[in-house]
DNA sequence: TTGTACGCGTTATCAG
DNA sequence: CTGATAACGCGTACAA
């Protein structure tokens, strides 16, 4: 591993000229600069991003950290980001916060004290205020989900409109007893989904019934289970809206094939060759992704600039089969 | 951002002192340690990894990069790497590759440059020689596909008898014309499958036919043109064995429901709620990842033992329904 | 145009 | 058990 000063001796330079030959600084020889430049090829030279980063206090990489890789919502934004930064010459560091909200802050704090140019968070968490410490040094952006008692950039849908947007649509096609199936709801995306759904019942007259909330379906047994329990209710419902793209997938499964209507929040792969294709609410992550990317190196290059601080993007309905399933 | 110098000077003790507790160094007194824990505590003290890597040139981090995060098996490999990792308090810093192989070389450089503990690579260049610069300072992992012009740890699937396995279990559902469908067939991974679908053909005393053969089926366009063109020919297939998961998803949205047997190499989310649901060589990505994770860690903890390089992972067959289509 | 001195935050060495 | 000093590789400030 040859360092600056490997290339700065073997060229007969001081490592500064090698420094300057390397970034690229005008005030350079032609001749001197291809001179070091050979010997840099020669001796193959990389320079240690470490050490440029740890001197300078600037990275030239943003992180970016989601409860769940595996799940097509996340990995989505992770790659719209990538493809933005990569346009900058910026990597992407990417990590796996997992499901548990205890784990959060270590995982980011060791992010953060790799003196990043950024950083995204989906968080899972229930507190972000120690977060304060690290604002003023790293930019940082919330997708998906608002940060707890901290102010920060953030990007997330209109959780509430596209509960009610899927709850009325099934209310437009004549439904009016309509389950709601959840994982967790801890999470105030979810918590805003189940307000929308509220909303568009009440709205059109209809009582919303704690009977037809079906929380913690997140596995074969527990989506089976409470599956089994709405459809064995004395008045059992017609439709379900499921306010996630994995309860979705659990539900659909579990289903008898056009036993009820169903409505799912989040578009996932093969949605739309499923029997019957599934109507969805859309998130469009790549969106997400590419506002957050481009919001960091905002505050990056203009760390004075005021801005607004939440965005609310709007969701839409993507009307396939499934929610046209007819009453029994 | 308090660094070890403010606690040092506030805690009335060496920055070394301060150094040696929070590495839980035994020598030091336990009333020096609390006292100086104390401090940490106040002053919020976070150390800065940077420095540490950079001045003692062992990271606490190792990278993984893979073609497309938002392919299910890659994630799950990531996933699998980052559960064993964050065992070892280790983070995993995770990095898409894309498609271009013209881009592998400056991506990986940029993490390896950041001095990791270890890297874990899906390649998709097609010369990796340059990498052996870096192979005595970061242990090297590649997993889905060998290196090219390196010797390095591998841990990749049977391609070649998943291959036969697909190819052998349609024949043994009565079909002849077996068609072999594909994305590019520059990748080894590719070739092995289609090798193992040739020698499955042969075997039975079927002629491999060219004609069947349909590459480059890597969007809704290419996909519908294949699949149009397979049904039009003279002879026409009565079967596909799809070589990735991507192309499965397509085709399967392409063809007419039950009108070929279909398998598919690789599972995916879904796909045994398809209708027919579809039968797949399934590949184990998680274990893939905890293998090569393993492996990185074996190599930091004992860089002079000798292991082998290249692990072959058997592959299994998932029987479902898309096999048992009957001929027309 | 080029070079010298110094420091970023931490750890290794060696002395006390 | 504790501390002073040097060093990791590079960039900034200033001098030549």
């Amino acid at each position: 591993m040859a360092t600056m000063r490997d290339v700065a001796a073997r060229a007969g330079v001081s490592a500064k000229t090698v420094s300057r030959v390397f970034n690229n600084d005008p005030h350079v020889l032609p001749e001197t600069r291809s001179h070091v430049e050979q010997i840099m090829k020669e001796l193959n030279y990389v320079p240690n991003v470490l050490a440029t980063t740890f001197r300078s206090g600037r990275s030239s990489a943003i992180g970016v950290a989601v409860p769940d890789i595996v799940d097509p919502f996340f990995a989505a934004i992770a790659r719209a980001v990538d493809t933005v930064a990569r346009d900058r010459g910026v990597a992407t560091l990417l990590t796996n916060l997992g499901d548990d909200p205890g784990r959060e802050r270590d995982i980011l704090e060791s992010l953060l004290s790799r003196r990043l140019a950024g950083l995204i968070v989906a968080p899972v968490g229930v507190d972000h205020s120690w977060l304060k410490r690290w604002t003023d040094s790293t930019p940082m952006v919330f997708v998906d989900r608002a940060p707890a008692g901290l102010s920060a950039d953030t990007f997330a849908d209109n959780d509430e409109a596209g509960g009610y947007l899927a709850t009325h649509h099934l209310i437009g096609h004549g439904h009016r007893r309509i389950a709601y199936v959840a994982d967790t709801l801890r999470l105030s995306t979810e918590t805003n989904r189940l307000a929308g759904y509220r909303r568009a019942l009440t709205e059109a007259g209809i009582e919303p019934d704690d009977e037809l909330v079906a929380a913690y379906v997140n596995d074969r047994e527990s989506t089976e289970a409470a599956v089994t329990r709405l459809l064995g209710l004395p008045d059992r419902p017609t439709a379900i809206f499921s306010s996630n793209a994995r309860s979705s997938m659990l539900v659909v499964h579990a289903l008898p094939a056009n036993e009820l209507a169903v409505v799912g929040f989040g578009d996932f792969p093969m949605a739309d060759i499923l029997h019957p294709a599934l109507t969805v609410i859309d998130q469009d992550p790549d969106q997400i992704g590419r506002f957050a990317a481009n919001r960091v190196f905002e505050r990056v290059d203009h760390p004075k600039r005021r801005l607004r601080r939440t965005t609310i993007l709007d969701v839409t309905l993507i009307e396939r089969e499934s929610c046209k399933v007819a009453r029994h």
